[in-house]
DNA sequence: CAAGTTCACGAAAACGGTTTCGTGTTAATA
DNA sequence: TATTAACACGAAACCGTTTTCGTGAACTTG
């Protein structure tokens, strides 16, 4: 087994000072030719590669990124991850990534593991417990500790950092639009408990293209479900009961049981009924029939996050406490949901 | 900002050697009763907590492991994520995810990067480039630096480390047997490019529960379709050519194409045509119909890739390489592409 | 009261680098 | 020839811990 050299060791061997090995390979001038090529080669040699740690420790730099998200599972977070990634590595940076689980606690103790020199900076959107418990003190102490923190998606105004979020109430208006369009009249809402913050947005502009095209906002036409563990006879009975010509759901997964659901009751989509999802994921793509989404373009996200996050780490001045919130335009992906 | 504090701070604060700080806030016998309590008082008011970093140069042992996967979007690699990230987070270990996207040379970067002490071990799925070079130096390295690496699903006999597969010979010979219980008398094969590992032993199992039964095996019922960017033409031009009562997919998304396709042909599944895919993710789950599958249990491979990992990691004797490859059983998930 | 213990703590090395600041030798200059 | 500048390198501090070893003071013991 070779062990992993270390410049003791190659200033041992050549007979030479550390700092001479230390600064012969980063090819300082302060080195005469001759010792600088033996050692070089010398290195080269045996293979050697500073020891990560030992930079960190001394930069107080350690080039990864901690990612805290709910869940690895759902499409839209993969893709925001794989963007992220993306950007990072190509800047040199590894990334961490913790699920808290959808779990508060998890996510606290996920930032604790982190934040004690593990990582420059956090890339992060919020659990559902932390929306619930709107308690927000983890993520004080670590921006008051300077250390960056971008939040993206699932966002909180009751923390300064840099944001990036879609439109989700330009997205939810432009489907309801185009529901509308489509000269639906009596369009349901799939949406979740109200404490996610997306969902309220996509909520608001649900309701706002409604009122704008003059239609009434009707409480019975909107369900709201539990986040987790789907109950499908809840969305039947729902939908069974309002006999909607159209449907717009906050998320991929919610619009999928819809469809199948009314498909059951013998409803054709989109002849019958039109639907409409959030997330434009592998299973709008592949269902059938396919469904108009609202795409939130993740990896995009995932990259922006990535660069701001970056940037706000690699810039001195961490007085320029001028946090931006970047807004991302979703774009409604028309499938064969809904009518051309 | 509140930076960090450090035992120098605390020293300093309290009038006392370094030493004394570090051993009071172990609760070390050798501190007195008053010196600790003040101590571990000032510690916990200004909320010390020691540096990763520091503790990781000085233990040579970061709690840190490394996952190199082909792709994070892929359900499959998703799910071993998060039985991976499961585990490791409850022995304390972090999980940096990199991503090869399926390309050797990324692969190679990333371990490197990641192999200069930023992690105590590997956990990895061979990218589709290192399986087509058959080039696996870059993990010869690294275990002969005696870094623990524990390779999943995409596997290699050149490399001796721990292993955990599932039996894809046996999961394929189960599916193919179903079908043929089911008399079925033609069953298609979509398949990889031959240089996947886990592809030629699915088609050895194909191959075998033919055999077994005394049937034909002929290649012109198999489809070798390139891993990337499925071509929907190809899968549509080989099934109406073959005109099959049951196709065997070696993953979810050929499986998906395929299904779709014979539908448009207007063959009813599972009435005409048998489907039965690999990968029991989310587009199997939700298809229409729902598509029976070989469950390869990634949450629980990657787990036991992680137990075997921080096993490895955290036993004194390196020498005990006696290295185990775990085999998991899959199990055939029955739902309504094939007959009950 | 001298010798040996125990107690409570500090000094210093170590992990593996980077970096500042000497310093001895040689070569150029006055 | 004496002075100085340039050159090539080493010593040492530092990043934040842990840990071994040493030591002065107080205390026990014979």
């Amino acid at each position: 087994m070779k062990k992993k050299i270390t410049l003791k060791h190659i200033a041992r061997e050549l007979d030479v000072s550390i700092s001479t090995v230390s600064k012969a390979l980063k090819n300082s001038e302060e080195i005469g030719r001759d010792t600088k090529e033996k050692i070089q080669a010398f290195a080269k040699l045996y293979n050697y590669k500073p020891n990560n740690i030992a930079i960190s420790l001394k930069n107080k730099r350690t080039k990864n990124i901690g990612v805290i998200v709910p869940d690895i599972v759902h499409y839209f977070f993969t893709t925001v991850v794989r963007g992220i990634e993306k950007y990072a590595n190509a800047k040199g940076y590894n990334v961490i990534v913790c699920l808290s689980d959808e779990s508060f606690d998890k996510e606290v103790i996920n930032m604790e593991m982190l934040a004690n020199g593990s990582i420059d900076g956090f890339i992060m959107s919020l659990s559902a417990g932390t929306e619930k418990n709107n308690d927000f003190n983890h993520l004080r102490e670590v921006t008051e500790q300077g250390i960056p923190l971008v939040l993206f998606d699932r966002v909180t105004d009751e923390i300064a950092c840099d944001k990036v979020v879609i439109d989700d109430v330009l997205g939810a208006y432009q489907a309801t639009k185009k529901l509308i369009d489509e000269g639906r009249k009596k369009i349901a809402l799939l949406t979740t408990e109200d404490f996610f913050s997306v969902s309220r947005s996509r909520n608001k502009g649900y309701m706002k293209a409604l009122t704008d095209s003059g239609m009434e906002i009707k409480e019975e036409h909107i369900l709201r479900l539990p986040f987790m563990d789907i109950d499908e006879d809840l969305i039947s009975d729902f939908l069974s009961a309002v006999r909607p010509d159209a449907v717009l759901s906050v998320n991929e997964i919610f619009g999928i049981y819809g469809m199948r659901v009314l498909q059951r009751c013998g409803m054709r989509v989109p002849e019958d009924v039109s639907i409409i999802g959030f997330t434009d994921g592998l299973l709008a793509k592949h269902a059938n029939p396919s469904l108009t989404s609202v795409a939130q373009h993740g990896e995009k996200m995932g990259e922006t996050a990535a660069k701001m996050l970056i940037d706000r780490v690699e810039s001195e001045d961490d007085d320029d406490a001028s946090y931006r919130t970047t807004i991302l335009e979703p774009t409604l992906i028309e499938r064969d949901s809904t009518i051309g």
